[in-house]
DNA sequence: AGAATTTTGTAGCGTTCGTTACATAATAGC
DNA sequence: GCTATTATGTAACGAACGCTACAAAATTCT
């Protein structure tokens, strides 16, 4: 009963989720979306409502695709202790290896978006728990395998490996190198290994 | 031979280290800048040329009277262990005790502009660097009077306070309680006091 | 007092911002 | 094929952006 839109919504998404990675929510202007994303800037507002929530949805996808999508695949594939590790060291190399220094958008979000915008901010803080709760429960899980020491806080610990990544990510984006990086995360993935 | 300034420079400084603080470079407009410096856009330009060499102005100022300012006191007033103790508990108390929830502006700086432009990236990168120096040089200190483990690397140590106190600054900015930043510090500062 | 020099306020430059009105094009059901 | 409905492109809205030309005001030196 209507006519067909002309682009596909999730590659579209992907490439505003690009822009706003890269750049900020408020450095980020609608027309260089709509160029970005292929589309005209009517097709925008019609397809996504306005900037904002254009830039809930991309979160949304960031987090599917980037945070949820990692936190399955080392879960699937590692036991827990190790599943820590690897995410750690993911972070760490997905880091280094972008030549843009994107970072990560949660994070970026966290500093320049959340503070001006209580909603958005619940919503950043909400993805970032899901962090923490991934890091909890492997804790939980390796201190039941006795993988791990039983003196392990594993509240405390999945706070502060929380608060680890975030500083990679800060520092990564000043173009901080491979050494410093893996120094900021050595300490925490040791006490992982501490008897 | 001249007239003279109607306006204390380095008052009106402190007002426009604010604005950056509290909103980023990008969000803050010139005109904003100067209302709340309380003084006309002809004089900003005058007395400090353009935005962007205001905010490099803005960075020093804040490194001047933030960072070394408690780097200094700290140090005056605590042996090597207790002063990072000290300074890592301030960042929490600060960041906590902030309505506005302005973080740290060379870590929002390091995220929002750091990417975007090399120079400030680089000055950026360098402050935290005194950073990182306060936390080795008092970590080795702490080692020659035996205050902490020789097991303790400080090299990667102080990568590793750098990056916890960064994290610090990132959750508190999404409205994260006394508990969580005390969660993300204490595995750090316990490691610090293991024999 | 007069000349030289700097600061200040007004007013506006051209550009870009987020957003929308409007007409046209394309599709589905009747 | 006609109507209803949605998608798209053009064009423009008012506002805000960084920045500057210009003239008036204020100060020091001669």
């Amino acid at each position: 009963m209507a006519r067909l839109k002309a682009f596909d919504e999730d590659r579209a998404l992907d490439a505003a989720v690009d822009c706003f990675w890269m750049r900020g929510y408020e450095a980020t202007s609608v027309r260089g979306l709509a160029e970005a994303m292929g589309i005209g800037g009517t097709s925008l507002y019609n397809a996504y409502g306005d900037k904002r929530a254009l830039f809930r949805r991309s979160l949304q996808r960031y987090a599917e695709r980037s945070m949820r999508e990692r936190i399955a695949r080392l879960e699937a594939a590692h036991k827990p202790k190790e599943a820590i590790a690897a995410f750690v060291n993911e972070i760490i190399d997905r880091s280094l290896k972008d030549p843009d220094r994107k970072g990560c958008l949660l994070v970026n979000s966290a500093l320049d978006v959340a503070p001006h915008d209580a909603v958005i901010g619940k919503v950043v803080g909400g993805y970032l728990d899901e962090i923490r709760t991934f890091f909890r429960r492997n804790i939980e899980a390796a201190r039941m395998a006795g993988q791990v020491s039983r003196r392990i806080n594993a509240e405390e610990m999945s706070d502060h490996l929380l608060g680890v990544i975030a500083g990679i990510r800060v520092l990564a984006r000043t173009g901080a190198r491979r050494r410093q990086l893996e120094g900021v995360a050595r300490p925490a993935l040791d006490l992982l290994e501490t008897p």
